[in-house]
RNA sequence: GGGGGUGUGGCGCAAUUGGUUAGCGUACCAGACUGUCGAUCUGGUGGUUGCGGGUUCGAGUCCCGUCACCCUCGCCA
């Protein structure tokens, strides 16, 4: 039989018509199983491919008869001849199909039970089930191309940073707790009983200490976990192209992440779009487009409506215009051919993002209809037409509320509209939104940054600092879009401990607070920091969108739940009373006995 | 935490107004078949309709609760 060394001189994928007259060992997994009594087929596979498989009546009997015994996803290995196939037997769809190994001599190496579904691109098998069979379904041809394609990706990017000399850096999983941004996953320390780690939201704080440390250009593919509630394009754990350069200005940042997207792009789709991508300021985005990450292939543009909307007697506008809201509208060209039911619709989407509703009018040949019609007759009513520049035939819809309802409503309007309206360009847009707003207010109205607190404000905005303006500071943060989402974001640091300082005095943070949550930070920032910046890319999103996948769950080769759960492992899970003794702890509500995992039984 | 959707043999689906023994395809099992390649033909196994309660003469169907998954709002510096 086989020796370990020569388990395959082929693979199944491998055999052309040149290789015919070859004898040849091939493993793999049974696909199908074709018996026609006499002569059966049997379809080979592994991740290179299907090669058939033939036993007739030069075949040993007793190998026969084990190809006719064999069934789905049983592990065989097969040695015989390649032969040709005639032309009217060969199978065009197949890269293998001009030939077929003659079987000789068969070995089962592992039998499989039924699977619980089939390996088959072509049939749709519930993601939970999926998910507990994650190595059947990681047999699956396409989920095969993703796992692969992500090995590749990863791979130039690596290229990519090492040519631009930047060096690897694992940092700890194991690390210390940040009470401010997403929930912590805690881990409980058994030799400090009573205290705990925390796993990386990002490793934010170990890079910056890379760059204190003088290695000038760090990058890891990094994973980070968060505790919070889960969506359609986020996981528990997730991974970041995680970088970070010393003596730089934000455009030698940017060109490094260009570069690592431009190589990834041109590699898995035909078009990369020119370096230097495009630049935007965040309030030209939101000014133009109602969002700070625009999807540039939608051509329709957000226009104030401030001035020409407050002389047509309109209640709603003059209520929000004096509260100091914003009234703005969208030109949907050609949007009369709208259904009643698709102008609600953008109605409603206006609604559930949050703004009181939507005032539309159609534009024809006689002025207007519709339920804003009625303030449009006079003078001021043509100016209003005149400064959207609509035509007959043109829709308008517009959106009057306090300006961060408003402008979610436009954001949702404009994006539904280029929906209906088809109007979305079939070419990839790429650009960098930049200048955001250093501090945003939470609701309960006090300044929190709106990236992260390390982050450099411009320089010629820190006046604003002392003279409490703090609305207008702008950060040195940048984020890149492609195609309406947010690939990732990146900032220039702050590395001088008195402005950092002086941050956290604005945001709220005592200096004894600041102290003992970043005081390793701050404390290393006074050894001599380099001014420094990075950015980090959300790798599971990129690479659905690269490969063309339709969940992110599906670059994942162990992806959870959208409760966080396991199907496969079982986890989370509760654990034998001793261990959690062991950490000091109690759990104080016992489990029902049916939230036990369930054990991984093969059926 | 809120809202919405889904849940019927392994898988995909059906079942009239609440009414017969819950049906079809596929997979699976057995048999037949010497060129198939999503083989074909014949026959067959397989169901506590997610779980619990209720209404009713009668529940897959109606009501209440609950669980799981998916989507979404909050949340995610």
């Amino acid at each position: 039989m086989s020796s370990a060394a020569s388990w395959r001189t082929h693979v199944c994928g491998q055999p052309r018509l040149e290789n015919q007259g070859e004898e040849a060992r091939v493993c793999g997994w049974v696909q199908s199983r074709r018996d026609h009594g006499g002569i059966t087929f049997v379809d080979l596979r592994d991740r290179t491919g299907l090669l058939q498989l033939v036993g007739d009546e030069d075949t040993p009997q007793e190998c026969l008869k084990a190809l006719e015994g064999l069934r789905s996803e049983d592990v065989v290995q097969a040695i015989g001849a390649l032969r040709l196939r005639d032309a009217e037997n060969a199978n065009p769809d197949l890269p293998t199909g001009e030939v077929e190994l003659h079987v000789r001599e068969l070995e089962v190496l592992s039998r499989s039970e039924t699977p619980p579904f089939e390996i088959d691109d072509r049939i749709e098998a519930p993601e939970e089930l999926r998910m507990k069979h994650r190595y059947l379904d990681l047999r699956r041809p396409r989920m095969r191309e993703y796992v692969e394609s992500r090995s590749q990706a990863n791979q130039i990017l690596r290229g990519v940073l090492h040519d631009a000399n930047f060096t690897e850096v694992e940092t700890p999983i194991l690390t210390r707790s940040t009470p401010e941004g997403a929930r912590d996953y805690l881990v409980p320390s058994r030799l400090r009983g009573g205290e705990f780690y925390a796993l990386p939201q990002s490793p934010q704080v170990f890079k910056q200490l890379c760059m204190v440390g003088g290695l000038d250009r760090y990058f890891q593919i990094a994973r980070c976990m968060r505790d919070e509630d889960l969506r359609a394009d986020r996981q528990p754990e997730f991974t970041q192209l995680d970088m970070e350069m010393s003596f730089v200005e934000e455009e030698e940042v940017q060109a490094v992440v260009e570069e690592v997207v431009v190589s990834l792009l041109e590699s898995f789709r035909q078009k990369a779009p020119p370096s230097p991508f495009p630049r935007m300021t965040w309030q030209e985005a939101m000014d133009r487009f109602a969002s700070d990450k625009p999807d540039m292939r939608n051509p329709l543009e957000i226009v104030d409506l401030a001035s020409v909307g407050s002389g047509l007697g309109f209640k709603v506008y003059d209520d929000v215009l004096a509260a100091g809201g914003l009234v703005r509208g969208l030109l949907l060209p050609n949007g009369g051919s709208l259904s009643r039911k698709e102008i609600d619709s953008l109605e409603s989407c206006a609604k559930d993002a949050g703004a009181g509703g939507a005032a539309w009018c159609k534009v024809t040949e006689d002025g207007a209809t519709g339920p804003l019609a009625r303030f449009l007759e006079g003078e001021p009513g043509q100016k209003f037409i005149e400064a959207l520049e609509a035509e007959a035939g043109d829709l308008v819809v517009t959106v009057a509320d306090q300006s961060r309802k408003a402008l979610a409503a436009l954001d949702a309007v404009r994006r539904m509209a280029g929906e209906l309206l088809d109007l979305i360009g079939e070419d990839s847009e790429i650009l960098w939104v930049t200048d955001f707003p250093l501090f945003e207010k939470s609701s309960d109205g006090s300044w929190t940054p709106s990236h992260h607190p390390f982050t450099a404000p411009a320089a010629s905005d820190i006046p604003h600092l002392l003279d409490g303006k703090l609305g207008e500071v702008r950060s040195r943060a940048y984020d890149l879009v492609l195609d309406g989402v947010e690939l990732g974001s990146g900032s220039i640091r702050i590395h001088d401990s008195e402005l950092q300082g002086a941050i956290f005095e604005t945001l709220g943070i005592s200096p004894n607070e600041a102290a003992s949550r970043f005081g390793h930070l701050l404390t290393a920032f006074q050894y001599g920091a380099p001014p420094h910046g990075g950015f980090a890319i959300g790798l599971d999103r990129l690479y659905a969108l690269l490969f063309g996948a339709a969940s992110i769950r599906d670059v994942i080769a162990f992806p959870k739940t959208s409760s966080g759960s396991c199907p496969l492992t079982g986890a989370p899970s509760p654990v034998d009373a001793q261990q959690v003794e062991d950490l000091g702890l109690a759990v104080l509500e016992a489990l029902p006995d049916e939230n036990l995992p369930s054990s991984s039984s093969p059926n």
